[in-house]
DNA sequence: AGCATATAAGTCGCACACGATTGAATCGCC
DNA sequence: GGCGATTCAATCGTGTGCGACTTATATGCT
């Protein structure tokens, strides 16, 4: 017996039943809870997550950078020149490879961390989940994003 | 005694130890994967959301679609109108309430529907999962948006 | 009826993402 | 040492997302 919730001949997967589109609109999701709390130091989402990466590790490449964020220099290049505008990063060629160029915390994109501290707890806090589970969702996911990168030697 | 990984006074969670990160990169990877599939019937990702939205639920307004795609106007709008253009939906202002835009398939949007179901089986293959453990992955994740979304009642 | 309020869609500006391409610097290999 | 291939960052164009605002229509209250 057809689902009577559906119109005839409309078999497929909603919406609802798509795991690509609950990462999607839980991708969403974080963005708008992030924003208000990353609006107080002037950050967007992305450039929030390039400035974790750099707080992580300092001084790389925009290459280096990319591969950790995911990111090719299409996108990266106008972000980070706008954290360069913003006065919390600093941009040089690397003298040692003219191609490269090497991505620097200033002292203010260093003391930007000590604000966005607790930013990570007001997530914790909303999410609610043991570090366990935490810990196994975000493993499956990533599990996911390599079978889709078809990165499964 | 702390990590030698990392620089000294760096302890805050790193990208890879980021629950938002793992989603926000899967998104991405999700977007990358279904691009030469949906490059083949041209459309985009978000608008062959929008079209399996349609699909399972045709003739609805922009803000119920935004409803169920979790968008509002500001998004829809000028994807729609793309949609439009490319001939595959039809919008009109409801005679009832002229406030109100009716969203429709046409028959070539109804007929697009055939060359993208072999998409969905794409996925499932890619991922290799099984239908229980995709279930609840998918559970988990939107439990996380609900709680994102402040929906905790 | 008359007017404030609410609601739906759309517009505008800005910031991602990303495919395609370019320009400069380096590498590899003879 | 020279030169084609490679690498790195940047640029350009298109399509989202979304905050802030506008416009048009409908609703509610007296």
């Amino acid at each position: 017996m057809p689902d009577p919730s559906k119109p005839p001949g409309e078999q497929g997967p909603a919406l609802d039943e798509m795991l690509c589109f609950s990462i999607y609109s839980t991708g969403h999701a974080f963005n708008q809870f992030y924003r208000p709390l990353l609006d107080r130091i002037g950050l967007t989402y992305p450039q929030y997550l390039a400035m974790v990466a750099l707080w992580a590790r300092d001084d790389r490449t925009v290459k280096e950078l990319g591969e950790a964020l995911h990111l090719e220099s299409n996108t990266l290049t106008p972000l980070l020149k706008r954290l360069e505008g913003l006065g919390h990063i600093q941009r040089s060629r690397d003298p040692e490879d003219e191609r490269q160029v090497r991505v620097r915390l200033t002292e203010q994109g260093r003391a930007l961390r000590a604000e966005a501290k607790h930013i990570a707890a007001c997530v914790r806090e909303v999410l609610d989940m043991s570090l366990d589970d935490l810990d196994r969702i975000q493993r499956e996911i990533e599990s996911i994003r390599g079978r889709l990168l078809n990165r499964r030697p």
